[in-house]
This record gives structure tokens, sequence and C-alpha cells, in this order.
DNA sequence: ACAAATTTTTAGATTTGCCTAAATTTATTT
DNA sequence: AAATAAATTTAGGCAAATCTAAAAATTTGT
């Protein structure tokens, strides 16, 4: 019965980051795995486990790792919905650019008002993606994985639409900037290096050579 | 050469309060008085008045009360800045009534993010006064302050614009909603009783009867 | 002016969220 | 199946921001 009007920022984080790393499968994730996403200590985390498994936000036994009750989930969409919704805000109404977007929407997730962010989907004609083709919760907590694949795992002669990002660090998306890939671009695969799995693709009119390191993460939706 | 971006969620509240509470005259303020106002004990205040006078954002001498050094006035501005600009975008934007901006703006005035503050005042077309009619600080801390007076203050047959109110809350805001009283409106006093202070006032077409209370918290700009 | 009232500060706790270092449990090797 | 390694927890502490209760300084009233 958790009101989670009354989370504190260190407790959403907490949920979100269990969330990312697969905790709502009822699969645990490790202690240590989450000290490290976070940039904590491993003790802390221990500390964290049990106020949120009181509050019933986790399930938490001993040394067994962390996953999430079914309130647990509902936070973490709540909190990521926000998240993406305020990216999609600050990228259409605001002219951010994707690499900029992160860092104040760590911030903006964390203000309470129900009334604001829905008025702020609203206001964005309700999306359905955030600015790195990551789905958007709806309310209820829904939302659709799009299917999707790697650029590296696709074959020679195969093609499709740049849908996402793997990475969604500020170097790697100014990388893509720079060289003309952003989401909604087509993409096809001209030729592939053996020997460094390196790409050789075309996008939109032009050709470019990517490290198999840019190519496994991008995601891109086949066309056919 | 404190940084601003690291003060806290507290200590930027202290600051406003003081700032809000005169602290800025180099009058010095009360610390029982910021206590009130934060609804917060005495001893606290003390406590976050050294911390303050540390970081050079107030002038403090036990027992002598606080006030703001010149830092410290612009942080309350930059504050009273974000505070006030989120206000105007939450009801041009967003459709929030007057009475339901405040405590969303008290929450989304910590955001640190200079490039998100600058990019709402553009896309609100840098508004100078807040919903409530309250001048709205410039980047560099300037701001106009419009001559206005009580409508209670009026003679009979005087009259002016609504720009203004001094009481925020939600129970008279919503009460001035009822009474179809809101900026821009044009008022006239009809009639003062003398007993109780009590007006006769025209607000464009219709007549309305105020008590004394209602127009203390008024601000009209009289007309030549 | 001096006693009483008020205001303000100090001292000592509490809570949250974090830390280090040591102890414990679980997992991995050989 | 020990022995070793790795992961996790416990214990004890720290800083921020608050509180209560008691002490000290200032202000007020007569």
């Amino acid at each position: 019965m958790t009101n989670l009007f009354l989370m504190t920022r260190s407790e959403e984080n907490y949920i979100k980051t269990i969330f990312h790393l697969g905790g709502s499968d009822s699969v645990p994730v490790a202690t240590n795995a989450i000290a490290e996403q976070m940039e904590t200590k491993p003790s802390s985390v221990t500390d964290m486990a049990k106020k949120l498994a009181d509050k019933g936000l986790v399930h938490y036994k001993k040394y067994q790792g962390v996953s999430l009750t079914e309130i647990g989930i509902k936070t973490a969409l709540s909190i990521i919905r926000k998240h993406r919704l305020w990216e999609v805000f600050l990228v259409k109404k605001l002219d951010f650019t994707w690499d900029e977007v992160h860092e104040v929407a760590e911030q903006l997730e964390h203000i309470k008002s129900e009334k604001l962010i829905d008025k702020i989907d609203e206001l964005l004609d309700f999306p359905k993606y955030d600015p790195h083709g990551d789905p958007i919760p709806s309310k209820d907590g829904k939302f659709m994985v799009r299917d999707k694949e790697l650029l590296s795992d696709l074959e020679v002669k195969a093609g499709g639409v740049c849908v996402g990002v793997k990475d969604t660090s500020a170097p790697f998306l100014k990388f893509l900037d720079k060289n003309g890939i952003a989401l909604g671009k087509t993409i096809e695969v001209l030729e592939k290096e053996d020997f460094d799995q390196s790409l050789h693709i075309k996008i939109d009119q032009s050709e470019l050579h990517i490290s198999h390191q840019i190519a496994s993460n991008l995601y891109v939706k086949k066309n056919n």
C-alpha cells in the first residue's frame, strides 16, 4: 500500500535501475550489478534493498539479489514514462539535441505531479517512442516492444530503417549526428569486412564505413 | 566563489525565503520569521544561516538576523526567475489554472539546467510577468516593479486594470475565478462601505460586492 | 533599570543515504 | 570436497537537515 508519491529520489533511482537490469522478470538482479550501474557501493545497495522490501516494492532475500514486485514494476514504468516524455519534450519543443536530453530528464523524471506529465503527454500528441527510439509506457504501464535488430546482425544486402540506439551516451550520439545517422533514416548493408566486422553501409544517398562497435549499437527495423 | 549549481534544494529554499522576507535590502530578517515562513524550527534556521554564511550567500551575526549578500541576491533572483517562468509555462502551454501552478513550480524551480530555463523563456516569448502579476527577473537579475496599488486603497469612482494578487493561495485564486476576476480585467470602485470597508465594484460589465479582505489582496494599475 | 518575556543559539538526537572495513555466505577451482 | 575466490552483508561512522530541550542573549514593560 505504498504511496508512490512519497518515494524519495534515491528510491526512485534504485527502482529504475533494477528495472533496467531486468529485475522485473522475477529474475533477481545482483547487488553488485546494481552498485556498479549506480556508481555506488554494494553495501549501500543492501541497505536500500531492505528499505524497498519493507515498502513492498522489491522482493529481497539475503544473498539472493533483488527483483521488483508488481507495485515496483508499476513504479518503474511510471518513472520511465516520465523520463522519456520529458526527453521528447526537450527535443521537440525546446530544440535539445538527443545527446543533451538525458541529464535534464534525469532530474525532470522526479517531479511529482500526475497532471503535469499527462499534460506534457498531450502537448506532445501522445508519442510512442522517445528520441532514442525507446518505447514510452502508457499511463497504465503498457508499451509496445518494437521488433528491431542490431545493424551488426544484418546480412549483406539487407536493409531497414534506423529505429533506435543501444548506447545513449553523448559521444556516441554526437558521432551519429556528425555522420548523418538519425532515427528514420534508411540503411542498407553494402559490405561486411570479415577481418574486423566493420560495415560499409548506404544511408539515404551517401555511403559510409562504420566499425562493428558502431553497428552493434544501432537498431534497425528490417524492411519486409 | 560559490558555485550556484551545487546548492541543495534546502539551501535554495532558504535563500528564496530570505529574499521574500526582505533580506535583500541589508535589513536583516529574523530567525523566527524565516522559521515561521518555512514551517520549520528556529534552531534549524540558525544551522542553515551558518552554512549559508560560510558559503558567502548571507550575512549572519549571532542574534542579529540574516540578510543576503550580493551573490545571495543573484541566487534568489535566479530561483525566482525559474519559478515564475515555469508558472507561465504551466498556465500558457499546459492549461493549468493559476491556483494549481505554485506547488509544481516549487519543484521545477530546482531543476539545474541553464539551457532548459532559457529555452522555456524563449518558448514563452520572454514574458515579463507571471500568472499572478509578479515580475519575472531577466537572466541578469533585473526586473521592472510595475506601479500598482491595492484595490482597497482606491477612492470611490477610481478604477484601473487588475495587474496582480498579493495572496496567491489556492482558495483565494479560486474565489477570484468563480467571480470572474482575472488579470487584465477593468475594475471600478462604485461604492465603499464605511462600516466594514467592503466594496461595491464594477468588473467588466457586471457588478460585484467584495469584502475588504478581498480588496486588500488585489492589485490594480490606476488609469491615469 | 531591572525583571520578565521573547528571541535566538547550543547541545544532543534522529533519519536518510552513503561510506569503509571486517565478517559471512555463496560460487568456483582444483 | 576442500580451498580459494567472489559476492554480499554487517557493523560502525559520517554529513545533511531536521528536531527537542535547555541555555544564553536581547528586547520589553513598568
